[in-house]
RNA sequence: GUGGGUGUAGCUCAGUUUGGUUAGAGCGCCAGGUUGUGGCCCUGGAGGCCGAGGGUUCAAAUCCCUUCAUCCACCCCA
């Protein structure tokens, strides 16, 4: 038997109505904060990825779906994550020509190639926003005021949203380096991945969770005290209209991002529901990213967001009623009625079913049960003849005849009226 | 990439420790009975290469090896 390749899943017809919830509400959400939906392939030169993402990051390194083109000649990579790819975009179509606040979002999959796990999977989905142009702290804090409403709108509960700023190109790689000096005293005492990381990356350091390691983290410098005025008064003014807003959050000196190019602030929201897998978002802002890839030198934020993970907490959506009238022709000239109806139904906005195998009526009742039908329409020798339906309430378990031509207008008014 | 758990009916799982008639239950599905034409209840039925491959044995769902899948954790991240 075939089966999907690992790490990726059916999303049953069971599940498709919570998909869709959600997806639908962050439409008509982020639509009221300007932003408009982008499309963009689910595969890029391999380059792109490198540049944007980082050669050093393991995303790059080692869980990226790459491959050559039949040519021979070009690497093709299949989207890790959304950002690089809408970058590429609004810079190739100059879009900041036309908005200098360019607000967009995304929908659809990821992939990576890790081992499997509780809320990560190897094709993922994610919902990417993207604001560009906007450097001030206020597109900051409106961005992940409208994530909160969002996952909450979604009816997340019990998350919690954490802050912090990374610095940008004046301040960084100061920090960096008091990092990677004070780690190389007592790198001795740190796990196999922190010695490695004092080299290649300090900042994961901070992200580490072992436990032995814990107190020596929290003691290294911290990268608020590292940071330029522009950068402290940028975080300092995203606070300040957090605060305004009523908006709790915990800052975090250790909340790094696994991509290179965040910039300032940057933050995750994460609930404790998720085992390991514990972010549901994750953003920040990446000022330098749009120039790297050859843009002008755009500023941008954003964020992505888990859509598995949002499901994993949000509790199930009761599905629609697949069917609000069934209909079952007993008699042996009552398909022909039946289908004429059902299309007459079908246009004027019902959703109808009839039953085709002519199975027992028993069991044809209980198909119109399980549809959710509210009505059924029985149509037997004596109803044929008299050229009209029994019409049975199925909750009210009451019912009446109707004739033929009065059926639609009847069945209408009772459902919409 | 590393560790541990689990693979038996469409679904959730007994049975494996201690090998032994024809492999079970509940739910779901199909049919029948009862009923206020469906829901509750009762009866019957269909549905299994016991994940796959190899080995041990008179005999394997059960023991051994290999492999695949899945879950959880490390790691990584959303």
């Amino acid at each position: 038997m075939i089966q999907a390749i690992r790490g990726t899943r059916d999303i049953l017809p069971d599940e498709s109505s919570a998909w869709q919830r959600i997806e639908a509400v962050a439409r008509r959400l982020f639509a009221r904060y300007g932003y408009r939906e982008i499309r963009t392939p689910v595969f890029e030169q391999t380059e792109l990825f490198a540049r944007g993402i980082g050669n050093d990051t393991d995303i790059v390194a080692k869980e990226m779906y790459t491959f050559a083109d039949r040519d021979e000649a070009t690497s093709l990579t299949l989207r890790p994550e959304a950002t690089a790819g809408i970058v590429r975009s609004v810079i190739e179509h100059s879009l900041f020509q036309q908005d200098p606040a360019l607000k967009v979002y995304a929908l659809g999959p990821m992939f990576r190639r890790e081992r499997p796990q509780k809320g990560r999977y190897r094709q993922f989905h994610q919902v990417d926003v993207e604001a560009f142009g906007i450097s001030r702290p206020g597109i900051d804090v409106e961005i992940i005021e409208m994530a909160l409403a969002y996952i909450e709108a979604c009816g997340l509960k019990n998350h919690e949203l954490i802050l912090n700023s990374v610095g940008d190109p004046h301040c960084r790689p100061a920090y960096v380096e008091t990092l990677r000096q004070a780690l190389r005293g007592q790198q001795h005492r740190l796990c196999a991945d922190c010695q490695r990381r004092t080299e290649t990356n300090p900042l994961r350091v901070l992200d580490c969770k072992v436990a032995e390691d814990q107190a020596l983290v929290e003691a290294l410098p911290r990268i608020a005290d590292h940071l330029c005025a522009e950068c402290t008064d940028h975080f300092a003014e995203v606070r300040r209209q957090l605060d305004l807003l009523g908006i709790a959050y915990r800052v975090s000196h250790r909340l790094v991002r696994g991509l290179d190019y965040y910039t300032r602030t940057t933050f995750e929201v994460v609930s404790g529901e998720l085992g390991a897998q514990n972010s549901v978002l994750g953003g920040g802002r990446y000022d330098g990213l749009v120039k790297d890839l050859g843009g002008p030198d755009l500023t941008g934020i954003g964020f992505a967001l888990g859509m598995e993970r949002l499901l994993l907490l949000t509790p199930a959506a009761p599905g629609e009623p697949r069917a609000q009238v069934f209909l079952l022709p007993l008699a042996a000239g009552g398909q022909d009625p039946a289908l004429l109806l059902q299309r007459e139904l079908r246009g004027s906005g019902i959703a109808a079913l009839m039953d085709h195998e002519g199975r027992s009526f028993k069991s044809r009742m209980k198909q119109a049960d399980k549809l959710g039908a509210r009505y059924a329409l029985i149509l037997g020798e004596e109803e044929l003849a008299r050229k009209a339906w029994t019409v049975r309430d199925m909750v009210g378990s009451t019912q009446e005849e109707v004739p033929f031509q009065g059926v639609v207008d009847y069945l209408k008014e009772k459902l919409n009226g």
